[in-house]
RNA sequence: GAGGCCGUGGUGUAAUAGCAGCACAACAGGCUGUGGCCCUGUUAGCGAGGGUGCAAAUCCCUCCGGUCUCC
């Protein structure tokens, strides 16, 4: 039996605790989905993810496609089976690809656009009518990408990219849509949009399985009118869910002002989730603004480069001042890593490239996901959530000149 | 002892008279619906001394170091 139950609601903010029944176990919310792109959370055993009390993952739609292919997977018995994983499963439709294998790739730029050293004003618009970029071609019936494995073409329409999540079966499935460039123009991001919203109603028709949730997903990029419009028609549909997608502005303002405008609009009743979001001060922000779900690369990519999560900000391990800090990994994190583990020994094995780095930081900041979101949920019980952001925001310190305007 | 060849950042190399460049390493920054990659900066060099030339890593001499051949 699917449902979203929200069990309490901050009075000082839109943050909400709740709790998502699967088919495969529940989420509790708001909640941090590490992503699994082939079916593996990269580097760890679904048992160390257990052990750590990650509670869900989220696969690629579009990658798990290109190998080992659906069909594949389905003949296992699915994709729980096939990666072993028994707790609740997340697709995406593929729609980000569009963006990621498309203008993301072609501009060099990311879905929150924003260039070091440039002021807005100077960032120059890349964006225009044409529905061509690198790889990828947009039409209304759908996407064709071609392959970077090996160079074939394939089609996506709303219709197939349920079909192969279907096939797949995880818990949540997600629309397929078109995730915009943060650079692109009012006029490209409306049309875009609006096809979009096509693809919506096309992806509710296909869909044929029972125990599969479906989330929408709203567009609209960084623009009021169209964010407004696109969270007020989704909310519209028989969704059970309704993911943030997309440009989410050129700056940490834009973004904070994209969410500002959904949460307004939003139907409140339907777990809401922020694809793509993952940094632990912009989590908080999802949360204030009544984000239920998170999936982010964040924390284990940046794991695999040497760069750990504390309570104080990043911790890049890699620096040379670690090589003689025989200092427990993270000060106050109680994980088996940081247990076991001296700084200097990871600087060691980072440095000499070997996968147990990788592995253990990993571990590691998973873990800090899974006790950050526990405290945010404490929080917000107690309805402390503000003064908990704050706290977390006053030790957390980053030097990102992305970090600039909350 | 005689002769040949060779000495360019930490390492490997390019420039053969005309702005000493590249790669890796080192040092630092970035990474938001995943390629473990990648991107961006920074530091750092003509073995030593002398000569010729407007100009020398480059030509000449001495020394130092390496290497090979012969006695």
């Amino acid at each position: 039996m699917l449902k979203f139950t929200i069990k309490t609601e901050d009075k000082h903010s839109k943050a909400r605790l709740g709790e998502i029944t699967t088919f495969n176990g529940k989420i509790t919310t708001p909640c941090f989905v590490p992503v699994a792109t082939y079916g593996a959370v990269r580097t760890l055993d679904p048992e160390e993810l257990k052990e750590i009390r990650v509670e869900a993952v989220l696969a690629n739609t579009y990658h798990l496609f290109e190998r080992p292919g659906a069909d594949l997977v389905k003949e296992c018995g699915g994709i729980h089976k096939f990666m072993n994983w028994n707790g609740p499963m997340l697709t995406d439709s593929g729609g980000f690809q569009v963006f990621s294998l498309g203008k993301g790739i072609e501009h060099g730029v990311g879905k929150i656009g924003f260039f070091p050293g440039l002021s807005v004003s100077k960032i120059k618009r890349i964006s225009d009518n044409k529905n061509r970029f690198g790889n990828v071609k947009v039409a209304e019936e759908g996407v064709t990408f071609r392959s970077y494995l090996n160079g074939k073409v394939y089609e996506f329409t709303p219709e197939f990219s349920i079909k192969i999540q279907e096939k797949l079966g995880a818990d949540l499935i997600f629309a397929f849509d078109e995730c915009t460039s943060p650079l692109d123009s009012y006029n490209y991001t409306k049309l875009s949009m609006e096809r979009t919203h096509r693809w919506a109603k096309r992806c509710i028709e296909a869909k044929t399985r029972e125990d599969q949730g479906l989330f929408g997903i709203i567009q609209g990029g960084r623009y009021k009118r169209l964010r407004i419009k696109s969270t007020k028609f989704i909310s519209s549909l028989p969704f059970f869910g309704i993911g943030i997608g997309g440009a989410l502005g050129r700056t940490k303002r834009e973004m904070r002002n994209v969410l500002l405008w959904v949460s307004e609009n939003i139907d409140r009743n339907k777990p809401a989730h922020l694809l793509g979001i993952g940094q632990p001060e912009d989590v908080l922000l999802g949360v204030e603004y009544g984000m239920d779900l998170f999936d982010c690369v964040f924390p284990t990519r940046l794991a695999r480069h040497g760069v750990i999560l504390t309570k104080n900000g990043k911790v890049n391990l890699l620096n040379s001042k670690y090589k003689r800090d025989f200092s427990n990994l993270a000060e106050h994190c109680k994980c088996k890593v940081c247990k076991r583990f001296s700084k200097a020994y990871l600087h060691h094995l980072f440095k000499s490239k070997e996968i147990l780095a990788h592995r253990l930081a990993t571990y590691h900041n998973l873990y800090f996901m899974v006790e950050f979101i526990n405290e945010i949920r404490e929080a917000i019980k107690l309805g402390r959530f503000l003064e908990y952001k704050r706290d977390f925001l006053r030790n957390y310190k980053t030097r990102s000149p992305k970090y600039d305007s909350f």
